[in-house]
DNA sequence: TCCGTGACCAGATTCGAAATCTGGTCACGA
DNA sequence: TCGTGACCAGATTTCGAATCTGGTCACGGA
């Protein structure tokens, strides 16, 4: 593994384990054995160092959700798309620090990482509005509200669903998967026009899965062009 | 006004604008024009009294909720107790501070309330499995999720758009009718066998509006035993 | 007699200056 | 040329003194 990939690694594990103002960039050059102005020749600042942290997490989930699409374009459904995220989010320690314990892991980061990805989050904006547009074409996904509401209920009911561990405590199912599938079917309820097509075999199922199929070709272009913005933004933390 | 409301009142006001760790028993006695000695003939501690602001302002949100219940059954409907709640709750500045920025306004408090009021917390669960529990038998909910699943689909669905003006920023709808509608299509969609049955006019939204007529007093009477509750757990904060 | 009050106290919180730590640099050496 | 760790300024922590505040209770007025 190479020097700078070893710092990202140990980073991140020591972000994970003692939160952002505990962890010293000294500590980190000693885990990923390099010297500590070797860090500095990576990265222009701390922040910058786990700036890059959170964006690589983030885009081995874009990553893996195009993978998924790309394989199986009924992974373009909302459903899909939303419990395929949260599981990949479950997966990853840093994303689930992320939105786990803000206070005591994030210290003031959130606010940094707020104003730096400010334009990233912007575009990620405009790729769920396209992206739903798309899919409402194709009669993937109902007409019945406009699209920004759709775009407000997908967001704030991922939230509830990404929040739910710190929030319900023990009141939420153990398993992954099931509160994963529950996200699945809250959400295809709140805006798709089908029925679950996965397990299905009648002619719906199989209209569903043409029309997901005509609709991945306008859909994956987008979500690797946010890919390659996060990738983009990941690099610019870099030194020069 | 009499006293013990007025020091309710006066304790909220200071609890919105300043935080719990800012306010003193003294401001709220001055503003609430009694001796800081009159505070504790009403109240164990500080801690009390919040609790008591707290559970003031559920109460009323609760009220609120059975007050709907009475005039129009279809108000039982989830997605009509989630628009109700969630207008209530940007109603009440105290329920909203409570959601909305944990750590300035509350301080330590959060524990303290999630602590004292685990049994409230526990019997609220029980009533919503009931509530779900009897909207299935009338035929108002799908069976298509275990009743567990469905309630941490509410429960994470709602918390997320009750979070959103926190997390989103500005990402959100300006107007809060406009989030309580799509929080209402978003919780229907996700649970009831019903489209919309408020503007319709057909055999099936009458079918609605008779089951919803028909759970009623299954529902009503449960929600009456948690507001009062409520009322209890509040009283038990006064002294004595 | 009894309800309301504010002076009072102990413990918690804040303050401030000294001591320590840490992000970031850069001269040096491999 | 690339990597390093000693070094520095400024940020953070520490810790005892000073202040503040939750909670009590003896007293006074109705």
């Amino acid at each position: 593994m190479e020097r700078g990939e070893r710092i990202l690694e140990a980073a991140g594990e020591l972000l994970v384990a003692w939160g952002y103002r505990r962890v010293t960039i000294d500590e980190i050059a000693r885990r990923a054995r390099v010297g500590k102005g070797t860090v500095y020749l990576h990265w222009k600042t701390k922040d910058a160092l786990f700036l890059a942290v959170v964006l690589r997490s983030k885009l081995r989930s874009h990553r893996s959700q195009l993978a998924r699409m790309r394989t199986d374009p009924l992974a373009v459904l909302p459903s899909r798309m939303m419990s395929g995220a949260y599981l990949d989010f479950l997966a990853d320690p840093v994303l689930r620090a992320l939105y786990h314990d803000d206070a005591d892991i994030l210290g003031r980061f959130t606010d940094i990482a707020k104003k730096e990805l400010a334009e990233l989050s912007a575009y990620s904006n405009e790729v769920v509005r396209h992206y739903l547009e798309v899919l409402r074409a194709h009669g993937l996904v109902r007409a019945d509200m406009t699209v920004e509401q759709q775009q407000y209920a997908l967001l704030a009911t991922a939230s509830g669903f990404f929040l739910s561990e710190a929030l319900l405590h023990d009141r939420a199912p153990q398993s992954a998967e099931e509160r994963s599938t529950v996200l699945a079917r809250t959400v295809r309820g709140a805006l798709e026009t089908s029925a679950d097509p996965d397990p299905g075999t009648g002619p719906a199922a199989a209209r569903t899965r043409e029309a997901a199929a005509a609709a991945a070709p306008d859909i994956i272009p987008a979500f690797e062009r946010l890919a390659e913005l996060s990738e983009r933004e990941m690099h610019r933390q870099l030194r020069e």
